[in-house]
DNA sequence: TGGGCGGTGACAGGTTCGTGACAGCTTTAC
DNA sequence: GTAAAGCTGTCACGAACCTGTCACCGCCCA
């Protein structure tokens, strides 16, 4: 999952940028409206997270844009601002969620991830397949009932072909959902290296991960 | 997807080419505006990427003289300039974006991703046909929901002959959406070994290619 | 009946992928 | 504060598989 967090408190935005990749999550940080939309340009997100007061060009200014040109991604909206109008406004505009600073970080989680999960249209909280299910939640995977010691990584990588069962992912994109660009070098092999270490994990779980070649990779249900 | 790459500097041109190649798009390279418009006269491209300091006529002029005549393929500007009013020219000749030399290999292809998304979103509903769906984001065949596996080539292929369902298809033109003049040394003989490939892994899809001697091949449902 | 075009099996070459070993870094435990 | 354990990502080499050629056969049409 790639998140792209607009604020202008850097430190801050270090802190939040921690804890999400600490969730599986890679989040790229803007500091200012263009930077965000320099980021926009070049790579697309599984939500944003947008601050309003921003100096120059305020957040709802983006999400007004964002929206005129038809881009539907998540936006959870920051503001240390309470009134219902404010609130009104911002969901007005086409933010999907609203949260008053200051918040507490897992709340900031938990409501990504129900916005993550409205996107891929899940109808409950686990992603299950074959005898695996695993809670984005808590990053933990059971196999028929018992946990699974999953790494990060491995398990932000498990999330990712789940939302997707049975269609290919092609490895760059594999690669965008878990390395944000902070972790800039960072080889495709990577990936590979994680398709390897899932499939060992996960034998015996009903499923299998297929590789395409020159394609990608794909996770279905055995049988 | 093809590309053409218009840039006077050879060396740099051959080592884009082969990292676009290495991203499975099909990159062609033209060393002056006048080449770019032979190449441009023979085949159809998805983008175009642009250097604007080329040797005789400008980059801008090709821009000009595509946009005049109403083409709106997907333009990547390159410069060695960098003040806002060269931007804003760009921009308004009809450029879709704008990358500053020098630039890293990896924001030029992450750039003409964003360009090809964009342009591809539109068109990326699956392809339905008999019992056979194709979903070209994902680059996967289904028959009756079971997934089949094709090669990179393979899906091209048919994803080629499913976007015109029913037409013929001349040898020639499925040989230019799947090669690169580059490849140059690869015989038109190898799209009736794909065609035979493809019918293979398709047979008992509801559907058949058929050959129409001399003219092309066609796909069509069965009854 | 022959020429041209398309179909297909076998094969060589090249690319992509899988995997074990290893080094750097972070986290955890004491 | 230090040591141990574990996670991460690189490298290199071998295996698997895709790719496109060749050769040969069959079919269609004149």
């Amino acid at each position: 999952m790639r998140i792209l967090y607009v604020e202008d408190a850097t430190d801050m935005a270090e802190a939040v940028a921690i804890r999400l990749s600490r969730a599986g999550m890679a989040c790229d940080h803007a500091d200012s409206v263009e930077a965000a939309e320099d980021f926009l340009a070049v790579q697309s997100y599984d939500a944003l997270i947008l601050d309003i007061n921003l100096p120059g060009r305020s957040g709802t200014d983006l999400l007004q844009s964002l929206r005129a040109r038809g881009d539907r991604t998540p936006v959870l909206m920051l503001t240390a601002l309470f009134t219902v109008d404010d609130r009104v406004t911002a969901l007005d505009l086409g933010a999907d969620d609203y949260l008053v600073k200051p918040f507490d970080q897992r709340e900031l989680e938990a409501r990504l991830r129900a916005l993550l999960r409205r996107e891929a249209e899940q109808k409950s909280e686990d992603l299950v397949l074959g005898a695996l299910s695993f809670s984005p939640a808590s990053m933990t995977a059971r196999v028929a009932g018992d946990p699974v010691d999953l790494t990060r990584r491995e398990a932000a990588l498990l999330a990712l072909l789940l939302r997707h069962r049975g269609q290919v992912q092609s490895k760059e994109r594999l690669y965008n959902g878990l390395f944000a660009f902070n972790d800039a070098d960072v080889g495709l092999n990577a990936i590979e290296l994680y398709i390897a270490r899932l499939r060992k994990k996960l034998a015996g779980a009903g499923v299998t991960i297929s590789t395409q070649r020159g394609l990608g990779y794909r996770i279905d249900a055995d049988g």
